[in-house]
DNA sequence: GATGTGTAGCTACACATC
DNA sequence: GATGTGTAGCTACACATC
């Protein structure tokens, strides 16, 4: 018989042995290539045939069984064995469906299929718990490929198969498990809910089971893939778009998210979600994956009607919209090309179409594509128009509303356009001027004329009030101008609510003492220098005081908002006199406002003047430190973040008395070192307060990278936090301390530095606080864990940057080594327990010494170390043998980098002074070094060894 | 546990076959 | 034109080894 078998030769053959030969031949020549079975195929269809006409169907199994065999111990990516067990797969299939022919003409007879199928995954399940993996992942493999080609299944071998494979959805190998999970997945929703057996697994829980908690990424993407797109599933299945492995993320955007839409119904928020998520993930191929999504399937499932597509985002309320314009635009420039805005386009925008002009704009302008801005967008003349039609229809619409509400009987006149839309297209406008170009002095004007009208006369939005602000900005000649304007404004809004005439007394003066503004340019040196010198009112803080209590709380809100803005677009300060009484006579009397949103702007206004300016902000640091202990959480987070941006911004010095300075009683100059560090570390300290405490975290390490903040005490208590047990809970808390500690570390030797001062003690605390346990929490991390983290913040190594000269000579891990085995030893409870004095030697191995690290303070180290073994640990029972391993290993290192010269000469050295071995003096060695190496961190380094006892006492009293 | 090596799953393209 | 196959390069991850 010739290599190439065929169907004719088989009809051929006479005895069931030719028969099991040609078996074999069919399997041997199958592994070659897949162009050969479709022949093949028909040659073991025409096998079985003959082996039922010899009546062999028993010897057939058991061949076709023996072959399997064979192929179970090939290793994982051999394609012999992907072909054999592929065309064992179509096979199946195939007389699956001849069987189901004849069934139907007769089915009285036993069905030999079903004899063979059950034969082999019989056969097979022997192997499910083998000893080699590879023989349970080849197992499992062909089980799942057989039981996918099957049409049905018989209930005693569908209990058969959900038992093995549920048992191997915990193999310990994940490619077991991929093939578990595969063929679990063929029996989900065949547990009817109704007729609930108890002995009956639902592979459905199983297969969701694997997909959320399987600690193989591929695991989880498999059953992903194969889990029932249902209803009751597709919460956890969108979730996956989080999963912490971005090729499973990358699978969901690809794959997943086309079979959820086809299956289950997604509504507009979990669409925005799904898109938000994707187009925002950290991973560039995750965030492709994304872009395509929309910008081909979804456009497509809307028959590439754009608007239709924009309109599924409802964009009034999406946070994701923007981004997914955007990625349309810059993916779909063959459809961008066909864009054409006409007159009518702009007559009747709807928030997705203005949104989308808005968005348009802005890229044409980032990619130079003038012509396309000329054809499309409006002149500006034409713009203030729009502004005005849409403004308008604002008004109009709230007339109607009015009125209906004021009379509800009357026949209820159509509004036009909804409120929330005609405002989203208004903010839209508003936003597209920001970046329009205004380079045409009548159309600036005209724009500018709608936009103080609209400020003043209209109750804007927060959004638009803060894009509108933004124009103006644009608009104005310099700030001093876009200053006055504002304030011009903020006083007709004040003077149109109240109606009494002597109301306006300080604020008209204060508005008129400022020059005359114009929108023509105005050189600055027209403003007479003696104004600002002129004394503002006699008292007008108290008569604004009295007046502004007429004005409603909402116009209130509505003045400190522009204030806000204004504030917030002020690079510096033009204006001092007029910004002065604004302060005064309209912010600062509401700090005290009892509607607590009004004394939240308040506040945030009194910090925005005072990043700007130096002077305001002693004042400012009054405001915050009597909200911070006194007002309700929004006001203390406003005021904590407000006063780190003040010391980040102009120091500590500006704003704290100095030693020796007495406050006097007209200086809102209150707040001490102590009291400001105080503030901090009582703050991060609470954990009542988790929003402030995340808050203060992050604030403190603000100031320490910009070295404005120096006290290792208030450090370490950053440290401490970390190892809380507690803190564990405070999910943003611990992802900004888990981000900026090592960032800290790393970012500069010195930084470095004070951490390795702070390390030792902030070892042992830890270490006690968990040997304490007063809360009765259970430590989160381990003994090992922390070593090695604090291992690693101290190796100089690590730190960016960091020069070849100035890495081999940093004695940081010195330093830090010194002082943890300082700290440990000064501790019985931690040297004497294994639990904590074996890892911190072990740890000695992961140390970096430099090769030009100065020698004594080697000779000093290797001193402390012999100390330490002799006085504290020899003979005690905790000095295991790892642990003294690691000691001498780490002593031998040290002598190496020594030299026996070097160590015979400190030896003498050291005979002569007669020092006293038995101290750890080299700490204090290498904190002089320091000292005189940053002479500038020396005095807070001084001052902080006072506040440490301050700090300290505080919380004892506490 | 740190290291080097191996692998799956893309992705894009060329080419053959029906 | 649709479909299947082979090829190569790439990357993140899993695995094996010490």
């Amino acid at each position: 018989m010739d290599s190439n078998i065929t169907v004719k030769q088989v009809q051929k053959l006479k005895t069931v042995d030719q028969v099991i030969y040609s078996l074999g031949l069919v399997f041997q020549e199958c592994q070659a290539s897949l162009g050969t079975h479709k022949r093949l195929l028909a040659v073991l269809q025409a096998l079985l045939a003959k082996s039922l006409t010899l009546d062999a169907l028993e010897n057939f199994s058991e061949a076709f069984c023996d072959i399997i065999n064979r192929a179970l111990p090939v290793k994982k990516g051999q394609t012999a064995v992907d072909r054999i067990f592929r065309l064992i797969g179509s096979f199946v299939e195939a007389i699956e469906k001849d069987s189901q022919d004849e069934m139907d003409q007769d089915d009285e007879k036993a069905d030999p299929v079903a004899v063979l199928t059950d034969t082999m995954i019989r056969h097979l399940l022997q192997g499910t718990s083998a000893k080699d993996k590879v023989v349970r992942f080849r197992v499992f493999q062909l089980i799942s490929i057989i039981v996918h080609h099957m049409s049905s299944i018989n209930n005693e071998l569908y209990e058969l198969l959900t038992e093995h494979a549920s048992s191997r959805l915990r193999d310990r190998e994940a490619t077991v498990r991929i093939q578990a999970v595969s063929c679990m997945a063929m029996f989900q929703g065949s547990v009817d809910e109704e007729d609930e057996n108890e002995s009956l697994v639902d592979p459905s829980k199983l297969i969701l089971e694997s997909m959320e908690n399987d600690p193989s990424p591929e695991v989880r993407r498999i059953a992903l893939m194969h889990i029932q797109k249902t209803e009751q599933l597709k919460s956890r299945i969108i979730m996956r778009a989080r999963d912490e492995n971005q090729a499973v993320r990358k699978f969901f955007y690809t794959t997943v998210v086309k079979q959820l839409l086809q299956q289950v119904k997604l509504d507009a928020e979990t669409r925005n979600d799904i898109l938000s998520w994707g187009l925002n993930d950290r991973e560039e191929s995750v965030r492709l994956a994304a872009e395509k999504l929309f910008c081909y399937d979804w456009l497509e499932s809307v028959n590439g009607n754009v608007m239709e597509l924009l309109e599924r985002l409802h964009v009034t309320t999406s946070s994701v919209a923007e981004t997914a314009i955007k990625c349309f635009l810059s993916n779909r420039a063959d459809i961008v090309i066909k864009i054409d805005f006409s007159e009518q386009f702009w007559q009747n925008l709807t928030p997705e179409t203005a949104l989308f002009s808005k968005v348009y704009y802005d890229y044409c302008t980032e990619k130079n594509m003038e012509e396309s801005i000329d054809k499309n967008f409006p002149e500006a003349v034409e713009l203030a128009k729009l502004l005005q039609k849409y403004m308008n229809l604002r008004l109009d619409n709230q007339k109607l509303i009015e009125g209906r509400e004021a009379d509800p009987g009357e026949g209820v006149s159509d509004i036009p356009m909804d409120a929330n839309e005609v405002d989203y297209v208004i903010e839209q406008l508003l936003k597209l001027a920001i970046n329009y170009d205004l380079s045409d002095e009548v159309g600036r004007r005209e724009i500018l004329q709608v936009l103080r009208l609209s400020l003043s006369e209209h109750m804007l939005t927060d959004n638009q009030v803060e894009s509108l602000i933004q124009v103006i900005k644009k608009i104005s000649i310099n700030e001093r101008d876009f200053c006055q304007m504002l304030v011009e404004i903020v006083a007709d809004i004040r003077d149109s609510h109240l109606e009494d005439d002597d109301f306006d007394a300080t604020f008209h003066s204060a508005v008129s003492e400022m020059p005359n503004r114009s929108l023509e340019k105005q050189d600055e040196e027209d403003v007479p220098s003696q104004q600002s010198k002129q004394p503002i009112l006699a008292d007008p803080r108290q008569t604004a005081v009295e007046s502004l209590k007429e004005v409603p709380t909402e116009a209130v809100k509505y003045i400190l908002i522009i204030i806000k803005c204004m504030l917030g677009s002020l690079e510096k300060e033009e204006d001092r006199i007029s910004l002065n009484s604004l302060m005064a006579t309209v912010v600062e009397p509401f700090f005290e406002s009892e509607d607590e949103k009004v004394a939240e702007l308040a506040l945030y206004c009194i910090g925005l003047r005072a990043v700007l300016n130096e002077e305001y902000a002693i004042k400012a640091a009054f405001y915050d430190s009597v909200a911070i202990s006194h007002r309700h959480l929004e006001m203390r987070a406003i005021a904590l973040k407000s006063l780190t941006d003040i010391i980040a911004v102009h120091g500590t010095s500006s704003i704290v008395l100095q030693p020796g300075e007495v406050p006097q009683t007209d200086s809102m100059k209150v707040i001490t070192e102590v009291s400001l560090a105080r503030t901090y570390y009582r703050t991060l300290r609470d954990d009542t307060k988790p929003e402030l405490q995340a808050i203060a975290g992050e604030s403190i390490f603000k100031l320490f990278l910009a070295d404005v903040l120096t006290d290792d005490e208030l450090f370490e208590t950053t440290l401490l936090a970390w190892y809380n047990p507690t803190v564990n809970a405070n999910e943003t808390l611990k992802q900004c301390l888990a981000f900026c500690i090592p960032t800290y570390s790393y970012s500069h030797l010195n930084h470095q530095q004070r951490m390795c001062r702070v390390a030792g003690d902030a070892i042992r605390r830890t270490f006690l606080n968990w040997e304490e346990n007063k809360d009765g929490i259970k430590p989160t991390t381990d003994v090992t864990t922390v070593l090695h983290q604090f291992t690693a913040w101290t190796d100089p190594s690590r730190v960016v940057n960091i020069s070849k000269p100035d890495l081999e000579s940093s004695t940081n891990h010195i330093l830090y080594v010194t002082n943890v085995l300082k700290a440990v030893c000064s501790e019985e409870r931690l040297y004497t327990n294994q639990k904590y004095l074996v890892p911190t030697l072990t740890a000695l191995s992961k140390i970096y010494i430099g090769k030009s690290v100065v020698q004594n303070r080697l000779v000093d180290l290797l001193r402390a170390v012999e100390m330490m073994e002799s006085e504290f640990l020899e003979g005690t029972k905790a000095y295991t043998k790892p642990a003294k391993t690691a000691v001498s290993v780490f002593v031998s290192r040290l002598q190496a980098l020594i030299g026996e010269e070097a160590l015979n000469a400190k030896d003498d050295a050291d005979e002569d002074e007669e020092s006293d071995p038995g101290s750890f003096d080299l700490e204090a060695e290498a904190q002089s070094e320091q000292d005189s190496n940053t002479s500038v961190e020396k005095e807070d380094i001084a001052e902080s060894g006072e506040e440490e006892g301050e700090l300290e006492d505080e919380e004892s009293r506490d």
